[in-house]
DNA sequence: AGTCATACTTCCATTCTGCGGAAGTTCACC
DNA sequence: GGTGAACTTCCGCAGAATGGAAGTATGACT
């Protein structure tokens, strides 16, 4: 999925290196056979053979019995020796299920990691059609409720949000243009209504709101609701933002 | 600490590649500088720096206002994706704070990932002299109570452990050698007494005792206590061995 | 059993990549 | 403005990584 080594404006970095992390992305988020991760990270069985077997050799990846990558000791280690988000997590995944219990919907807890947020914690919807958000999805801060609020509530909208240097504008999923000043306004209106909302924004086929979650003056992190577009009337929308606003309240205590 | 690519008998992978991945390992434990990291990886400050801003690139590191290196966010998601223990670590982080609040010993609880024991929680003793034993912590299953634990209670002591291939033998930290044969045997033992001890086998100075928790047929992990050898006359371990039964039996419900 | 297909590993000549010493840059502190 | 520490960039060379091809293993289908 996400091509580290795109083609054009191609920035230099360590080839080999590049293409090990591609691999060990691909291989993280689900086991793969090595033919499908050379497929994905673009490089010939050769070299794919190789470097896993590097990757394998330093414990990042392991191979179950069925020859399949699947992510090692090593990757384990380092999850849990630099997690910044051990405390909040158990937090996390409480608001998370009770949330979810109350609306049976996709919930999740986001937090900022660089100029990205990343999923931490989440509990699914048992509806026939859901948005699901594993933990691991990661997306750009200004896209989406959860990213903006996040940046709302950190009062962040005048730092560096990783748009490519000198732009000011992106798009949504669903292609409108917004640009910098469009999102500070916004920043703005969310913090008065305590909460973010999107459309169409991260993904084209869903809506989200997103309530912050802090402990005193420090926001830890966002929850957030995730909804196909396919229940989006207004009433459930008003009911749905209601729910969260009381959770997020009660995960900040 | 961790030198995956040591000198002697070394296997061949991609140099840069093992590097970089040293170079992470090293980030990802504690933020730090590229001269300390260059040290600790063991290559040159120009090196380190082409691999770090590779890093860097691909979004596994970034560097905070001070330049200091920490997890970037594509790290953070692929350890939240991979990540298969999110739904033990509440449990885990409540046994371990409850015995270590009735013992004032370290405890820790490890799971095994590829042919290591992992450590995922831990509450840390408050006396002068104590064993520390943080989230992260990693060593092989085949060396201490964790280990061996987690060995005997999922009856894996015929599988294979994560020996060099050929090897039977290994050493413990006080120099002992033991052969697969003992640890075999001594699986026995500790199924039959319920937990596993070990004196000076991955640490020199300390003893650990181990229990398993489990959920209904499925071992999830084991409950650990690890204390210095100052505090090791007899009567003391059967107290904590004690204390540990209860304490796995009631995270097992 | 025999044949074919698929999945992966190893080999090896070629070339281009990554290497590290040295020079250059930035910044803080005296 | 001078000194030093921390880091980045430059550049010629060595040799490391590359990918096609050949080799191995496994398994399915006849």
């Amino acid at each position: 999925m996400t091509e580290l080594d795109d083609e054009p404006t191609e920035q230099r970095g360590v080839r080999s290196v590049i293409r090990a992390l591609n691999l060990l992305s691909a291989a993280a988020r689900g086991s793969r056979t090595l033919t499908e991760l050379a497929g994905a990270a673009g490089v010939s069985l050769s070299t794919a053979s190789r470097l896993l077997a590097t990757l394998r050799m330093a414990d990042f990846l392991e191979q179950d019995k069925d020859g399949q990558f699947v992510p090692g000791p090593e990757l384990t280690a380092l999850l849990y020796a630099s997690d910044q988000w051990s405390g909040i997590r158990k937090l996390a995944g409480e608001a998370v299920s009770n949330l979810r219990d109350e609306l049976d919907e996709t919930v999740a807890f986001f937090v900022r990691s660089g100029h990205d947020r990343v999923c931490i914690e989440s509990a699914e919807s048992g509806r026939l059609v859901r948005r699901v958000c594993h933990p691991g999805e990661r997306g750009p801060v200004y896209l989406g409720a959860a990213g903006k609020a996040l940046i709302a509530f950190s009062n962040a909208e005048h730092g560096y949000l990783g748009l490519p240097p000198g732009t000011d504008e992106f798009k949504t999923e669903s292609g409108a243009v917004r640009t910098l000043a469009d999102l500070r306004a916004e920043c703005a209106v969310i913090r008065a209504r305590g909460m973010a909302y999107s459309g169409r924004e991260s993904t084209e086929e869903s809506w989200a709101v997103a309530a912050p979650v802090s402990r005193g003056d420090l926001l830890l992190g966002v929850l957030a609701v995730v909804v196909p577009m396919t229940r989006s009337d207004e009433l459930y929308i008003a009911k749905v933002q209601a729910a969260l606003r009381q959770a997020a309240a009660a995960a900040s205590r």
